[in-house]
DNA sequence: GCTTTCTCGGATAGCTAGTATCCGTATTAT
DNA sequence: ATAATACGGATACTAGCTATCCGAGAAAGC
């Protein structure tokens, strides 16, 4: 099981977006740079995003991305079913349905307990991953990287939004 | 993201298992048919579950496969882990290390919040799935499954353990 | 109004992990 | 001995994800 590689790269974004003043947007290539991936790459994760209601895109010149809501109101669970979808990693194919036990369908009423158990497995993982906003990671990188990266970071920003 | 194929075959094999009599085992030709899955590839999930010590193996003529311990105490997590791995669906690349934001490798003592979330997360996931043993699933079947297709299966059953 | 800058959206190649299969060998009951 | 069965490696196939490209269109600035 494995979720999305875009996954990360689209917290990141969201946790780099918090940091702007107010409305203030930053292009596709200047997010891409700032986290070393491919541009091409993440426009479609940004685009996946952007549809998704987390991010709003600024057309035009000096145009770009920036949060389409306060950070406090983004989950960590909107950027994942964003980019990875919503689908439960469960995906069960009937078995039951096949073989010599194999009943009319009309049979089987309710959902049977295999398959009741990953859904509510999925579901509290989904719970879990809301549990936390944008804010709450932001709060951490201010807390746990040190002094001298912050810097270098503002002052990379205020170059490229120059 | 999406959950290995194999794992909804692999818990229903273990219920299936859990109804045989005390030391009586199944060969793998029979799971197969009995689920209505190819055989070759059912045996290749049956020894992960073997390897992982989830079932035990009968060799030799009327040999087979049996649980290797008693249907409550294996718990759906253990299937899953034999059958999907045990790894996390998160896999971070570093991104941090990356890009013009990036500092030496000693800076970067604790794991980050980002990571930190998805951890949770998945822990809660394997979790809930540790809840459910296989004795708790085969209690729903029979609580839910008609009475005409238990009997079809009972019968089955016999016929092929002949 | 024209030009420049930038995003949007689709179209498409490349790659990796997972799916599915085969067969020769080892092991055991009869 | 013979038949039945698990084991393990080798391998083809496939879907989904990764990565890239480019033209159309929209906003900003002159
Ligand atoms: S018994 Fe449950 S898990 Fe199995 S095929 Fe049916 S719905 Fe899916
Ligand atoms: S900041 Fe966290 S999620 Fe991002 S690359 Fe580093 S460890 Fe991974």
């Amino acid at each position: 099981m494995r979720l999305s590689d875009g996954v990360e790269s689209g917290v990141h974004v969201c946790v780099l977006l918090a940091t702007l003043p107010n409305g203030a947007a930053l292009p596709a290539a200047k997010l891409a740079e700032y986290h070393g991936v491919p541009a091409a790459y993440l426009a479609k994760h940004l685009q996946a995003l952007a549809g998704a209601d987390v991010l709003r895109t600024v057309k035009g010149a000096r145009g770009g991305y920036r949060l389409a809501r306060p950070a406090d109101e983004i989950t960590v669970l909107d950027v994942v079913e964003a980019i990875d979808g919503g689908e439960s990693a469960f995906r069960c194919s009937e078995i039951r349905r096949r073989g010599p036990l194999a009943m009319p369908a009309r049979e089987y009423t309710k959902v049977c307990g295999i398959h009741h158990v990953f859904t509510r497995a999925d579901e509290v993982w989904r719970a879990e991953l809301a549990r936390t906003t944008i804010t709450d990671l932001l709060m951490g990188v201010l807390r746990d990287v040190p002094r001298a990266a912050l810097e270098k970071g503002a002052r990379w920003l205020q170059d490229s939004a120059r």
